[in-house]
DNA sequence: CAGTATCCGAAATGATACTG
DNA sequence: CAGTATCATTTCGGATACTG
């Protein structure tokens, strides 16, 4: 918990274990999030090995975000934590 | 992780998990917790229907918490959790 | 596009004292 | 023993403005 608790860490995790996803894309893809939470929220998941950050030298600046070999194996934990919401939170607040 | 992400949910479903406790049982368990915030998790715990909270009515009081049939589902995603944090995390700060 | 920097209010947590 | 009440403090998160 201490290096996946924090208030969007699985939310990024789990959106990022579909697939690479840039900055903006990610925070469309999560609803409310703020650039400040998601960045500080990237940046502890880079130090500690869960993600992977990639920026391409160009204008537009493009950075990539992904998960390391590191934060894959973490993958069965989410699922099987998606599995016990899906198969016991019918109607969520 | 709207259920379970409390500061200190997990680890007092992790202690249930083993066996019924009494409150200052579960307190000692758990180091650096205070009355204040294990009081708090625990009726968040037992409204959202994972701890069961028995009174017995003797002097001194006596509480016991444990899991119902329905945190006990939940067990098996915190094992998930355990084996990951076992496998990856050697030293955890 | 992908961020940083700063400020501020809200919410979470801690310390302490009190109670049936 | 098993809490509750109150107050102080710390931390978190949101709004906004600015940047390469």
């Amino acid at each position: 918990m201490s290096v996946v608790g924090g208030k969007w860490k699985m939310t990024i995790l789990w959106r990022l274990a579909r697939d690479t996803k840039r900055f903006n894309e990610l925070q469309r893809s999560i609803e409310n999030i703020t650039r400040k939470m998601l960045t500080e929220q990237l940046r502890e998941l880079e130090r500690d090995g869960f993600v992977l950050r990639t920026v391409y030298s160009q204008v537009p600046p493009k950075v990539e975000y992904s998960l390391t070999d590191y934060g894959k194996t973490f993958i069965p934990v989410m699922q099987a934590m998606a599995q016990w919401g899906l198969t016991h939170l019918d109607s969520e607040a």
